[in-house]
DNA sequence: ATAGATTATGGGTAGTTGTGGGTAATTTTA
DNA sequence: TAAAATTACCCACAACTACCCATAATCTAT
């Protein structure tokens, strides 16, 4: 039994080959099989990074986006920015996704690929990119980091 | 499976040809295919950039458009300008959309065509003018857009 | 320990997609 | 009414993508 239905922890290493596609791990596809699912959407992460999420999450994330009225200029903005990066995609037979140009841009993705557990969604790293932004936001950010880890009892 | 039947997301770039013809994102032209569509409206949206319908969803704005009394002068101004710059277009065996000569001076666009799926709709934008577009927006606007970006869990 | 299954990675091929241009039909203009 | 311009429809080709298969490495179970 894995933790539970929907969840995705860990990480795992993984090659970005010369088509762009990568493996998403075997364990992460269980968690999905369920569902009977074979799509994700892939995007812009917060951080210099490819979010993946399940395609239910998203689902979720747009019914909220489309509850904005696009005679807002904020509203068209922000929808734009949310969107603009995401696109649909499926694993093929072997249980790979390809990752699009821009994104690979975006997260300057070379041929090693982190690919890391985010609880609802899955986060692919540029290995050097994780190292310096990590230790960037524990530069700066510390204090909170020490509040967080104070509310969540670990 | 797709993300939603409905649903555009994703940035495309395609080249305006000389006869005013933009390709529609093959992607977008199956999330329509189930409903055996090949019609679009399109009309200005509300940024300087081209707005793309499908069929269904302009015919629900137009079934709200009913609604409002002539009697009103506010609505007769109402449905002027949202009808008035609106246009019922096809695509060629190709899967271009022909761009009427008002809509391509009043999105400014140039050789190349930057589209964007918004959820429902499609834009077609000039890419230097989303830019500006984009950068006025959050020099503005960059609170009430963090609240937003608050309120939907990422 | 060994056989069988699963998983990770690479590459080939057929079909799809994006782009340009040609020609006939239609509309506009003089 | 005839010429000019515009539009609709068709074909061609290059680039790309989805799909398939092959192989090596790893894991699982007896």
């Amino acid at each position: 039994m894995t933790i539970n239905q929907n969840t995705f922890t860990g990480e795992f290493s993984y090659s970005l080959d010369i088509k762009g596609r990568v493996n998403i791990p075997a364990k992460f596809r269980n968690v999905l099989s369920s569902d009977n699912e074979q799509s994700f959407v892939i995007t812009r992460g917060m951080d210099p990074c490819v979010w993946v999420y399940p395609v239910m999450v998203w689902q979720s994330i747009e019914s909220e986006l489309r509850k904005l009225s696009s005679l807002s200029r904020i509203n068209r903005s922000f929808v734009r920015s949310t969107v603009r990066y995401a696109s649909s995609v499926q694993y093929d037979k072997q249980g790979r996704i390809a990752i699009t140009p821009n994104l690979i841009e975006y997260a300057q993705l070379g041929k090693e690929a982190l690919i890391i557990g985010m609880v609802n969604k899955i986060e692919i790293w540029n290995p050097k990119s994780l190292d310096s932004v990590d230790q960037e936001s524990h530069k700066i950010d510390s204090s909170e980091f020490d509040e967080l880890a104070n509310q969540i009892i670990l």
